[in-house]
DNA sequence: GCCGTTTTCGGCCCGACTGTTTTCAGTCG
């Protein structure tokens, strides 16, 4: 069992212990544990492998501690079948259903005996449901609502495009409204998590009515939800909704700490105000003896009152980021302006939409000292792959262009296909004579996980790969990632030095966050690239960062901020 | 069920909204 299926059994567990009236304390530890694994840098199997203390890890003690190894070591979970037995099936699929929680769960399940969301929607709309006690045509109605919406839109967006939205909002705003002083957008969007359920985004001005009244008539808004003087909710084209919140200049600190959240980090950071005799909410700071409330302009300040270092958003998720603030031991990030260098670009020789000199000067307009040149080989005959002729004259011209330009050095690269046994799709004639080797997976993606993690290694044995391209191949919300022993191409990456992509583009975050995490952990050559197929997506660099971020990386960390004298002793190490 | 700069026992984040209600339970984030 993985991480996120034992983080599921957890979840199952908190569900059915809230319909027998447990205590919500301990309901609260097993979704806490949930949480917890869910982000955990490291396989549970492995540190059992390893034979690491589980409880070192916040929210687990003995009793799930042992039963994460009972799940872990037999597949199975005698408590969590125990459990289920008492309570009629499907009642968890109705609980999924946001306004059904336990109580109404199991008065529907045992009293109108409806177990499936389909025979529910069948009852609400022949009228069934709004005839019991205290379940009026309102609630009925509002549950068929959500029943509709679950199945009518994507739950979680990728957050390249949630972020496009936001910064429309953002800035057309900012354009209406000249009384605008602060806006920013919270949520899981400022934490950068991959998908984004949806937008919120926090403001302050000198007529705040006047910004909701701009926000509900944009263009972009489709269907206006709530529509009061201080906040508005909307949907815009897409079906993203966009929440909007103007508050008063002294509280924006304390409101977009608390909407930036995650919620588990919050908890972290009241548990510690409390045992300072202090109590947070959304507006600020209370003393509780003397019920005095301050309240913060901005976020910086309400940190340092509490004593703590400064909490990237990206780091907030209630693992272990509040303890190591109290000791001032949070690494300082990896940030965009860090970076030297694009090491992962297409021109239109292979499947690129510009040619070779603009992506050359639009990494010149970064600032960058390095760009790698990678298109594709001759097997991505779908994606134009260069053949050995043509990859000859491709490394010819940028030998040229590089001669010309004093300013950036320019890499031959090629990012070579890693056939399905393992093999490569150039020659390593030809590969020893390119600056730089991106190789990645692009074909037989349904390999089992054994025959994907040996063709990888075995690519990474390859003396002329210096980097292994988007590692799982997901595209998010499109294609799931391959099966692939991660942590075995950890192993091998730190014994050859193959460094490992994260890939910045935001259809990818190829690494992922706890991927990355592990990954620097155990001491892998991470570097961030864009895989740019048009000069505007050199932009995405910023995804990549923010993935890097999420795992915790500092410049040092990535190989690409290093300045190219030694970014390219790296090459040829 | 977890956890400790008062505690190995006795606490446990905090507030808002909604609906069917005469004071609140249920749900959500």
């Amino acid at each position: 069992m993985n991480n996120s299926e034992v983080s599921k059994v957890f979840e199952k567990i908190a569900g059915l212990l809230e319909l027998k009236g447990e205590s919500v304390f301990t309901i609260r530890a097993y979704q806490r544990a949930a949480r917890t694994i869910e982000h955990l840098p490291t396989e549970l199997a492995q540190m059992i492998k390893e034979e690491k203390d589980l409880r070192q890890i916040p929210g687990i003690g003995e009793a799930i501690s042992s039963k994460i190894k009972e799940m872990v070591t037999t597949g199975q979970l005698e408590y969590l079948e125990n459990l289920k037995g008492e309570f009629p099936d499907g009642i968890l699929a109705l609980m999924d259903v946001p306004g059904i929680g336990p109580k109404t769960a199991l008065r529907i399940s045992t009293e109108m005996g409806i177990s499936t969301v389909d025979a529910l929607e069948e009852a609400i709309v022949e009228g069934r449901l709004a005839t019991m006690p205290r379940l009026g045509e309102k609630t009925a109605e509002n549950i068929l609502r959500h029943i509709r919406s679950l199945r009518t839109k994507d739950q979680r967006i990728p957050i390249g495009r949630a972020l496009g939205v936001a910064e429309q909002v953002i800035s057309a705003l900012k354009r209406a409204c000249p009384g605008i002083h602060q806006m920013d957008a919270a949520g899981s969007l400022r934490r950068w998590q991959e998908t984004i359920g949806d937008v919120d985004i926090m403001g302050t001005s000198d007529d705040p009515a006047g910004v909701i009244d701009s926000f509900v008539g944009l263009s972009m808004v489709e269907e206006v939800l709530v529509h009061g003087p201080t906040k508005a909710s909307v949907v815009v084209h897409g079906g993203l909704q966009v929440d909007l919140r103007m508050v008063d200049d002294d509280s924006y600190g304390a409101l977009i700490q608390y909407f930036t959240g995650s919620q588990q980090h919050n908890i972290r950071l009241r548990e510690f105000a409390n045992r300072m005799g202090l109590s947070l909410n959304e507006y600020g700071i209370t003393d509780v003896k003397t019920g005095r409330v301050e309240k913060f302009t901005d976020e910086g300040s309400f940190y340092t009152r509490l004593g703590l270092q400064f909490i990237p958003p990206e780091l907030r998720e209630g693992l272990w980021e509040v303890d190591m603030a109290t000791r001032q031991e949070l690494p300082s990030l990896v940030e965009v302006k860090d970076i030297k260098g694009d090491l992962h670009c297409h021109t239109n020789e292979s499947d690129g939409r510009d040619q070779l000199e603009s992506m050359v000067n639009a990494a010149r307009a970064k600032g960058y000292e390095y760009v790698a040149i990678t298109d594709h080989s001759a097997g991505r005959g779908i994606a134009n792959g260069l053949s050995e002729e043509r990859l000859k004259q491709h490394m010819q011209n940028i030998w040229d262009l590089d001669r010309s330009l004093s300013d950036i050095k320019i890499l031959t690269g090629s990012e070579v296909d890693i056939r399905s046994d393992g093999s490569l799709d150039y020659t390593d004639e030809i590969l020893a004579q390119l600056d730089i080797v991106v190789a990645s997976v692009h074909s037989a993606m349904g390999q089992e996980r054994e025959k994907m993690t040996d063709r990888i290694v075995m690519a990474m044995h390859n003396p002329h790969v210096d980097i292994i391209g988007h590692l799982t191949t997901r595209l998010l919300g499109e294609r799931d990632p391959v099966d692939v022993d991660v942590e075995a191409v950890f192993k091998t990456a730190v014994e050859t030095g193959t460094a490992l992509e994260i890939n910045a583009s935001p259809e990818r975050l190829d690494l992922k966050d706890i991927h990355v995490m592990r990954a620097r952990e155990l001491g892998v050559p991470l570097i961030i690239s864009t895989d740019a197929h048009a000069t505007e997506h050199l932009d995405s660099m910023r995804f990549g960062v923010a993935v890097a971020r999420r795992g915790w990386c500092r410049s040092a960390d990535i190989l690409n901020t290093r300045p190219v004298g030694e970014f390219l002793s790296f090459l040829r190490r």
